[in-house]
Formats: C-alpha cells, sequence, structure tokens
DNA sequence: GATAAGTTTCAAATCATTTTGAACACCACG
DNA sequence: CGTGGTGTTCAAAATGATTTGAAACTTATC
C-alpha cells in the first residue's frame, strides 16, 4: 500500500498561527513548541504522526515526543488510533474553552493553594509576635505586616475564586455564562 | 547625625512570603527578584534604599538597581524622598487591586493584540485561498482552518474583552464588583 | 526470536536569561 | 575643583532551560 502522502510544509497561515500561540503560550510560562505543535495538530483535518510534526517544524524526534507527552499530560492532545497503521497519530483537543479552563485549573490551583498557605502561616506567626513581641517596636511592624500580608491573602482567595468561577462554568459548558458575566462592561 | 539602623536580616516570616510571592510571580512571567523586592518593600513600615534591599535580599547593588527601575517602570514601586537622607528610597505600591490590573493589562494587552491581529490576517489569507484554492482538497482544508482560527480569534477577543473589564473595574475601585461577579458562583 | 519501525530517554550541547561586579556617571558638599 | 557616597550600566560569568541525537526500548510482524 502507498505511503500517505505527506504533508512537508505548512501553510503560511498555518506557520504564522502557530508561531503566535507558540509565543502566547510561552510568555504564559510553557514552551513554545507546546504551542507549536498543539497548533499544527488544530488546523489539521485529521491527526498527524510524531513524524509528521517533525518535519512540519523542523523538531528533533525527541523534542517531538518529549512535546507529545507532555501535551498528552495536559489533557490538551490525545493519541488516536488510525487502522492498519503502525505510528501513533496524535489530535489536538479542540474545544477550547474547556482546554483553556481546565490548563488554567490545574496549573494555578497549585500555585495559589501553596501562596495561601504561605500567607497563613506568615500570618500566625505575626500574631504572636504582635501579642508577645520583645518590644514596642516589633511588636507595631508584626501588626502592620499582619495587615498587608492579609491584604495578599484576600487577594490570593480572589483568585482562587475566580478560578473556581473558571472551571465550574466550564464543567457546565462555558462560553455563554462567560459573555454573560463579561457583558455587563465591555 | 547617627546612621539609621538598618534592617539586616528579615523576619522568617517576611523572608517566607517574599520568597512565595518571588515564585508566583516568576512562575507568573516575571523575574522572581521584582516579587522579592516588591514584597519586601510591601512589608516595611517605612521606604527602604537600594542598600537596604542588597542587604535584606543579599543580592549585587547591580542587581537591585535595575529591579527596581524595573519595578518603577511597571509601577509597582515608587522613589520616596526623605529628609536630610541623600539616598533615594523606595516605597512599593499598597494597592493591590490596582496594581494588579495594572500589570495585568500592560502585560497582556499588547501578546493579545498582537494575537488578535495575526488571527485576522489568517483568516483573510485563507478565505483567499478557500475561495480560490488550487484544487478542491485546498479549499477544503482552508475551510476547516478558517473555522478553527475563528475560534480562537473569538477566545482571544474574550480573553481582550475580560482584561477591558478587569481594567475599567479598577479604575472605578474595584474589588467589589469583582466579588460580585464571582459571587454568583463560589 | 530476529528484524524493523516507531518511540522514549537522557546526557551532552546549545541557547537564553539572570546575575555579578567593576567601571563609570552623578551630585552634594566642603 | 576634589572627594566620597550613591546610582547605573554593561560585558562577562553563572545559571537555567531547551534541544539534540544517538542509544535503549517496545511492539508488531514474519
Amino acid at each position: 500500500m502507498a505511503k500517505r502522502e505527506k504533508q512537508r510544509a505548512l501553510w503560511p497561515s498555518e506557520a504564522a498561527v502557530s508561531d503566535v500561540i507558540g509565543r502566547l503560550i510561552e510568555f504564559w510560562g510553557f514552551k513554545r513548541n507546546m504551542g507549536r505543535v498543539w497548533t499544527v495538530l488544530y488546523l489539521s483535518p485529521d491527526p498527524l504522526s510524531a513524524e509528521d510534526l517533525r518535519q512540519s517544524l523542523q523538531l528533533s524526534s525527541g523534542a517531538v515526543s518529549m512535546t507529545l507527552s507532555e501535551l498528552a499530560r495536559w489533557g490538551v492532545v490525545r493519541k488516536v488510533w488510525i487502522q492498519g497503521e503502525r505510528k501513533d497519530f496524535y489530535a489536538a483537543e479542540v474545544q477550547l474553552w474547556r482546554m483553556v479552563s481546565r490548563v488554567f485549573n490545574e496549573r494555578e490551583r497549585s500555585e495559589i493553594i501553596s501562596a495561601i498557605d504561605a500567607f497563613e502561616e506568615a500570618l500566625r506567626q505575626l500574631d504572636r509576635i504582635r501579642k508577645t513581641g520583645p518590644d514596642a517596636a516589633s511588636r507595631a511592624r508584626a501588626e502592620l505586616q499582619h495587615e498587608r500580608i492579609s491584604q495578599l491573602l484576600e487577594l490570593a482567595r480572589l483568585g482562587k475564586r475566580l478560578l473556581d468561577a473558571l472551571v465550574s462554568t466550564a464543567k457546565v459548558d462555558a462560553e455563554p455564562l462567560v459573555r454573560f458575566l463579561l457583558g455587563q462592561r465591555s
């Protein structure tokens, strides 16, 4: 059976979009290649093999493999079985909102939670100093810091709630609700 | 006149909080030291000199200078004049919400806008192919990509609106409104 | 079980970012 | 001016992240 024709070069628009998304995603804290690979898959009418991706994006096989498995871990790309092919094929998650909210959630949650914990711990310590500190100056300082860290804590909690809102929103099904929220002011 | 006593070591709670914020901010795309320096200033009862910061955080003078000017560019730290002192002193912006929304805005806006532009350009290109492409396969491919990129564009615009909402919210004064938005679902 | 296609792993190399520290610039004061 | 304290700059060094490529591994097929 004839090898399926593989797409060697990306269209200019594909290249441009993958690059932009690569940058966006990088700037957002992921690896650029994750964005580029995902985009190529997202724009492909059918699943692609690691080799296809290697060629389209000029990556080493190792890089492709690692990028794909990372993307899979984030649940934004999945393996697809194709009849009669030995290679693995990959397809992008196309439900953008669901994808974004899932990643957002995983990604921020642990950071935010550990920040919240640290703030709470610091507040406890300061509370002790505030009451039983060695001198008035220390106690005043503790007082002020307690106040300020409380603000940080409040902000962090706000962030966490925002996150939670995004996630539950995405579960339900999303966009409409977000639109509604934003609709008020744009 | 006696040199003012300078605080050499941070309290454990200060160190912990600056570290957490440093990590948060780094992970968020800034330099860790920006977070650490800002935090130390934020928790200080009065403005600190570059030298104070150098000592508290064990940085080189160059690093302190660069970090401070970067923070100043983001408008999250400001120079303060102190009577009879030759050094410059620095204080942190303490209005958290305002600060966050300003930075958010500056930071994301250009990225998002350039993404939106790129998507629009790609859509124009694909539209041509869709209509006058060399063969049916290309035209179908263009069709699909047009569709998908439209989704991306929509998402990007949603993001932009969200940003705009945050910013105008912050101008008015903030928290209450955000709370209201979130209140619905947390 | 031998072979070959495909995939993964990982140490080394490359590339990018951040930090250092010494040189320079500035400026207030004598 | 000249001096001393401070601030800034920037090339070089350190650190950190990413990528490579070749070897090891896995699996399907004969």
